[in-house]
Order: structure tokens, then C-alpha cells, then sequence
DNA sequence: AGAAGGTCGTTTTTT
DNA sequence: ACGACCTTCT
């Protein structure tokens, strides 16, 4: 056989010979996305539908821009979580070598706080200016509200998280706040001007006590480039190349601050799907995925369309259901995946029957050798979830909830931090305010007084002067908060000291407060000052809580290290671009998907499409799709439901109705003394624990011709 | 007057 | 499980 001598084409100097790399990009990845992921510089937009590898290209993407020289600490990555932003990077790293844990990024809000920290003085703000979550935020309007005299009219004012989503959509849709309302809250109308009042003085609130909340990020980071020329080429220039995953789901701010970040360099990577935006509610505009090319002239547009997920049954789930949206999406999966069980239809009589469908099929796969990190149930909202997570504790089955409730939301924790936060900033008056009325005897007045007096009279916030009017209610823990504050205002203090400091003080309120579940409440706060340690500054700790979210239930699973890898619950929105073995979608009824708030705006009902089309796309091999026959509310009592309309024109040979049916034996008499050991990973002989209910098999007789399909 | 405590209704999705 | 609102207590 005849030896080959490969010759180097001596035209194009530029592009890197294969041998010279040491990733066979041509071998690994399919023509699509070799072409994608080794493209030239310049603009580039990839359009990439389900499970067809996107992610895999842009980390092999990023893989070769650092391994044809690119400098990584001059590549930034923009990810929609920071989950993913850590993912991929470790995820190249491993392809190629450590070089690539030094691409700067993360989420936008992350990657802009950092460029504001360095150049705060030109916007005024004090450089050590404090991160408001949607919470804070809430909060120092609610102070606002208080102060002015807003809704002392007849007319009903809208509460504080109505009011900063107000404010926030105007933002974020680049709308002024009449078309917000007009809109979206057509019952606030004729409050327009109390409403515009209430949102200046908010913006001047914040900048004059150095707050910016999660929009000012985006906005003054926008600002900051408008404003000076100089900083815009300065950071610009440090960005070689610009890398922005899921970029369906930008607003228009952030579809701005890309071009910013580009303006030097003109090199732009972005990766996305029109078919999967699901974030409108946020401002996010799918069309910005098509306008791309007007806003980048010669970019060169790739597409991704061969699934490497799913099975064919499962992708003609899902171009059906896509095919029900009024504007239509151009791409058809396929796959080479011909083999799979349809997904099947699975209404259940009533909330709990399909909870304990749910539990017995993970049981059943488990026992085929499915891991349970591998398997995923969603639902639209997390309160769907409440019934299921009753049964899986009952059964000792392991779960993380992703899209549930944050650490940082819990009422207890978010009264130590709020200590903090005075501390890290003694202008935060929402903040005070919190921490005041923890104290007896004191209340929304006494915290007022108070607050104005330590802001604005006191020389020192944290002294207590002489001639101040305490009352002897309240004085001594007073002057006890006073003295925290004062021992935990250093900010370079390691920031578990300061958690430490303030659990001391905060321990008697917090059991009195929480006088019946606080033992329950109380493996928080320790998790608090865990987490408190990984961190050098209070500043970091603070804005890296707000910026990330902790699920509450992933704190409960990570102490448990050697057990096996839980069971995903997850709101879709939180499962965007993960894929499992076997999904579950749960409550697929008619106002949960397509949720009922969704049908009064023009376009909602497609974004539910999307949404549920996201659901279906991120199942392997098994997709099941479920619902309540009845539910229960207090003011109705019992009553049918309507399963969602995005199942209803499905034909019978793409989704399988399944229907459950319980076993002769009184397998109803539940055994909840004796629940499943699972964690133990010791296999029970049959017929042991399995008396009253056997795990091993579902309710309903797997031989019958309606059973499930295996 | 101002704080505390109880009851009611309500709750999409997230950086 | 949370907040907005109303009633009762100091």
C-alpha cells in the first residue's frame, strides 16, 4: 500500500494544519458542526435546534480558538447560568488542557458586574456599590411606597414585586412604562403618574445610597460604554472573542452589549434555537436570533439539525407538537436513533395517583439499571411538584429540585443576611428595616424612626448617641444589634466569622420567631456558614448569593456525598439544555401548560409551545407525559380538569395513552411504616419489603395490552 | 398610636 | 408558606 505524504496548503497560512492540533476536530464532530466549531474569525451565527450537539460545538469551539493561539484570557464566554458557564469550560478544559478554565464569562449580570467594580467612578458609584436581588429590590420600593403617599387612594396599588416587575419589563423590552402597562397591567392604568414617580425615585434612590439591581447591570453597563468611549475600547478590546450560548433568550440589552463587547475585535460566536426561547417574560426577544445578521453584516450563518439525543418516536413528538405554533420553525429533527418506545399519555385519576405512578416507574427503572440522576421529572411551575416530593420522601427516594425555593429566599436566612448587608452597606434602609422589626417592640414606625435617625442623624450608624429616645422596650437588644454591627463591619473579616458573629445574636429571635419549625429551619443557617467560608469578602459572598441562587434541596443532597446521585425535579425552564434517560412531565394540564396567565397576551400561548416542546426535547429514550384526571382546591372542592391542548390533536401512533390501573391485590393499603430503603444500595430479595406494595412492579398489570411500553 | 397576632387569599417561569 | 389586611392588645 502506498504511503501517503500529506502537503500543507501554502495558500492559507492562517489555518492551522491538522496535524499541528491535538484534537482531531474532523474525527469527533460531524460536517455541520466541524465547520462550525473551526470556522474563521469574524461573526458566526449557529442555529441549532434540540439536541443536535450545540453545546459540544461550542466547547469545541472554544477549544480550537484557544489551541490556534487565541489568548483564553481573552475569549468571553456568556452563558445563561453560571452552571453552564463552569460546565464548559471544565468540559474543555478536559479536551484540551487547563488553558481554557482561564476564559473569562459566566452570566451576563456576572461578566457586567465585573466591569462596572473596575469602573464605578465613572458612573458615580461608590466602587464597593451593593447587588439587589429581585427581592432587595422589592424591598427598597416597598420602603419607597411607605415613605411617599402612594395607595392611600381609593384605587388598589399594586404590591411591591408587581411594582418592580413593572419597572423591570420597561427595562428590559427598552418600553416605556405606559406600554408596560397597557399591556400587561391594564388595571394600573390610570395610575400612571404615581407609578412614573415611584420608578424615578427609585432609580435615584438607588444610585444615591450605591445599589444597583439585576437591570442596572445590563443598563449602566450599557451606559458606562455610552458615556466613555475610552472604557468602551478599552473592554471591548479585551474581548478577542465574544462566545454567547442560548442567545434566543437575550433582551435587548444584552443583544446590545454583545455588539458593544464585539466592537473591537468583530469576532462573534452565537449559538441558539428560535424553536426553545422560553424566557419572553424576561424581556427576551427570539427574534434577535434572526436579526443577528442585520446587527453583524457578513456573518456567516451554520446549522446544526441532526439530533444525537433522542429517539425518532420522541422527535415526532416533538416536531408535532411545534407544528401547533402560528409562526412556524424551520427546522424538522431527525435522528438516526430509529428504535424507542413511543411516549406515552398517562392521565392519572387524581394528584396522588400520579405521584405514585411517577415514584413507580423511577423505582422500576432504578431496578433496570437507570441511574437515578438520570432520570428527570418537570412541570411548568414548582408547586406542581409539591405532591410528588410528599410521595418520594415517603419512599426515601433521593431528588435535587431545581427552580424551587432558593436558600437565599428562606424567610430565616434572609434575616441573617440582611445584617450583612447593613454592615456591607449602612445606607440600605430595606435592610434596616428588616433587622429592626426583628427586634419586640419594634415595629414598621419605630423602624422608620430609627433608620432616619441612624442614616441621616448619627454620626456613626452603628453608635448609639447620646440623647436618643429609646424606648426601654426595645433598648438593650438595640444597643446588642449596634454592637454586632459594629464587630462585623470591617470588610476584609473572613465572611464566616461575620455569619458566625450575627448567629450569635440572631439565635434567641430566630427560635422565637420560628417558635414551631425552627429545628427544622435551623440546617440552613449552618449551610449559610458553610458556604460563608469558601469566600475572602463579605462583598463576594453577598453578590455571588444574589447573582446564584442555591436550591435549597441541592444543599441537602451535597451532604449526603456517597449516596447515589439523586433524582432531577425541575421546573423546564431550569432543565434548558440538560438531557435525561427518561423524562416526566408531570400536570400537562390545560392552565398549567399553557399556563392560564398566558392567554391573555398576544403570543403567550406560542411561548407555552416552546416551552413544552423544551420538555419533550430533553428525553433520551423515555418520555412520559401526565396529568390529574381531578384536582382539588379549597374554594372549589373537587373538580375536573382539561389536559393541555398541546396533547389533544396528537394522533394515538405518536403519543400513546396509557391508562393505569390499580392491582387486585389491596395494594392500596400503603405501607408508610416500612418505606423503601433506597440509598443503602443493598438489593432486597424479592418478596421481602414487598408485601404491601412491590416496587418492582407498577400498579397496573404490565401484560395488559394499555400496560406501559416495557 | 403603634405593635402583635390571627385570618384570609394566593402563588409562572429567573438573572 | 408568604404576604396583605384586619382585629385586638399594650
Amino acid at each position: 500500500m502506498a504511503r501517503r505524504i500529506v502537503l500543507r496548503s501554502e495558500e492559507e497560512p492562517d489555518r492551522p494544519s491538522s496535524e499541528d492540533l491535538t484534537i482531531d476536530y474532523e474525527g469527533e464532530l460531524n460536517p455541520q458542526q466541524h465547520a462550525a466549531a473551526t470556522a474563521g474569525d469574524g461573526s458566526l451565527l449557529i442555529v441549532a435546534g434540540a439536541g443536535t450537539g450545540k453545546t459540544r460545538t461550542l466547547i469545541y469551539r472554544l477549544a480550537y480558538l484557544v489551541e490556534t493561539g487565541t489568548d483564553p484570557g481573552r475569549i468571553v464566554l456568556l452563558t445563561f447560568t453560571r452552571r453552564a458557564a463552569n460546565d464548559m469550560t471544565a468540559r474543555a478544559a478536559q479536551l484540551l488542557d487547563g488553558r481554557c478554565e482561564q476564559v473569562q464569562g459566566g452570566t451576563f449580570h456576572a461578566f457586567c458586574l465585573q466591569v462596572l467594580r473596575r469602573h464605578a467612578p465613572a458612573l458615580d458609584l461608590p466602587r464597593n456599590f451593593t447587588v439587589l436581588d429581585a427581592a432587595d429590590a422589592a424591598d427598597v420600593i416597598s420602603v419607597l411606597r411607605a415613605r411617599g403617599d402612594y395607595g392611600d387612594g381609593e384605587e388598589r396599588f399594586p404590591q411591591k414585586k408587581t411594582l418592580y416587575s413593572m419597572f423591570s419589563a420597561a427595562t428590559n423590552r427598552d418600553e416605556t412604562l405606559r406600554e408596560v402597562l397597557t399591556r400587561r397591567y391594564p388595571q394600573y392604568t390610570g395610575q400612571l403618574d404615581a407609578l412614573k414617580q415611584l420608578r424615578t425615585e427609585f432609580r435615584q434612590y438607588k444610585q444615591a445610597h450605591g445599589m444597583l439591581d439585576f437591570d442596572d447591570l445590563l443598563e449602566r453597563t450599557l451606559e458606562l460604554f455610552d458615556t466613555d468611549d475610552e472604557i468602551r475600547r478599552q473592554v471591548a478590546g479585551r474581548c478577542r472573542h465574544v462566545l454567547v450560548d442560548e442567545y434566543q433568550d437575550t433582551n435587548a440589552l444584552q443583544a446590545a452589549l454583545v455588539k458593544q463587547f464585539a466592537s473591537v475585535h468583530g469576532n462573534v460566536t452565537v449559538v441558539g434555537d428560535d424553536a426553545q426561547s422560553i424566557y419572553r417574560f424576561r424581556g427576551a426577544d427570539f427574534r434577535n436570533i434572526f436579526r443577528f445578521p442585520d446587527e453583524f453584516p457578513n456573518a456567516e450563518v451554520l446549522k446544526l439539525e441532526q439530533n444525537y439525543r433522542s429517539t425518532q418516536p420522541i422527535l415526532d413528538l416533538a416536531n408535532h407538537v411545534i407544528d401547533q405554533a402560528d409562526r412556524s420553525y424551520e427546522k424538522e429533527l431527525f435522528s438516526e436513533n430509529e428504535e424507542g418506545d413511543l411516549p406515552a399519555l398517562v392521565p392519572a385519576a387524581d394528584g396522588e395517583m400520579e405521584s405514585r405512578f411517577v415514584a413507580q416507574m423511577i423505582m422500576r427503572l432504578r431496578e433496570d439499571g437507570v441511574s437515578l440522576s438520570d432520570i428527570a421529572v418537570l412541570f411548568r411551575s414548582s408547586h406542581n411538584a409539591y405532591d410528588l416530593e410528599v410521595e418520594l420522601n415517603r419512599r426515601n427516594i433521593p431528588f435535587v429540585k431545581y427552580g424551587g425555593m432558593k436558600l437565599n429566599e428562606a424567610a430565616h436566612i434572609k434575616d441573617v443576611l440582611a445584617h450583612l448587608k447593613v454592615a456591607e452597606n449602612p445606607q440600605d434602609a430595606a435592610s434596616w428595616n428588616r433587622i429592626l422589626q426583628l427586634i419586640h417592640g419594634i415595629g414598621p414606625k419605630t423602624a422608620q424612626d430609627l433608620i432616619e435617625w441612624t442614616t441621616e442623624a448619627a454620626d456613626d450608624p452603628f453608635v448609639p448617641g447620646d440623647g436618643t429616645p429609646f424606648s426601654s422596650r426595645y433598648v438593650s437588644r438595640l444597643k446588642e444589634l449596634l454592637g454586632v454591627l459594629r464587630s462585623i463591619r470591617d470588610p476584609d473579616m473572613p465572611p464566616s466569622e461575620q455569619v458566625e458573629a450575627v448567629l450569635d445574636y440572631y439565635q434567641p429571635i430566630f427560635e422565637e420567631e420560628y417558635a414551631e419549625d425552627y429545628p427544622k429551619r435551623e440546617p440552613d443557617l449552618d449551610h449559610l456558614a458553610g458556604l460563608a467560608a469558601n469566600y475572602q469578602s463579605r462583598q463576594r459572598f453577598l453578590e455571588s448569593l444574589a447573582l446564584d441562587p442555591i436550591e435549597l434541596t441541592a444543599l441537602d443532597q451535597e451532604a449526603a456525598e456517597d449516596d447515589e446521585p439523586p433524582l432531577v425535579l425541575s421546573t423546564i425552564h431550569s432543565a434548558k439544555g440538560l438531557e435525561f434517560h427518561t423524562v416526566f412531565l408531570i400536570r400537562a394540564l390545560d392552565g398549567t401548560i399553557p399556563s392560564r396567565h398566558a392567554l391573555r397576551e398576544d403570543d403567550g400561548i406560542d411561548e407555552e409551545l416552546r416551552l413544552f416542546y423544551v420538555a419533550c426535547t430533553r428525553a433520551e429514550q423515555n418520555l412520559f407525559i401526565s396529568y390529574p384526571m381531578t384536582q382539588y382546591r379549597r374554594s372549589y372542592g373537587e373538580y375536573m380538569t382539561d389536559p393541555s391542548r398541546f396533547v389533544d390533536d396528537i394522533p394515538e401512533k405518536v403519543l400513546e395513552p396509557v391508562r393505569l390501573v390499580e392491582e387486585d391485590a389491596p395494594e392500596a393499603v400503603e405501607a408508610p411504616d416500612e418505606p423503601e430503603q433506597l440509598t443503602d444500595g443493598t438489593h432486597r430479595p424479592d418478596g421481602d419489603a414487598n408485601k404491601a406494595e412491590p416496587p418492582s412492579r407498577p400498579n397496573h398489570d404490565p401484560s395488559d395490552a394499555d400496560g406501559l411500553p416495557f
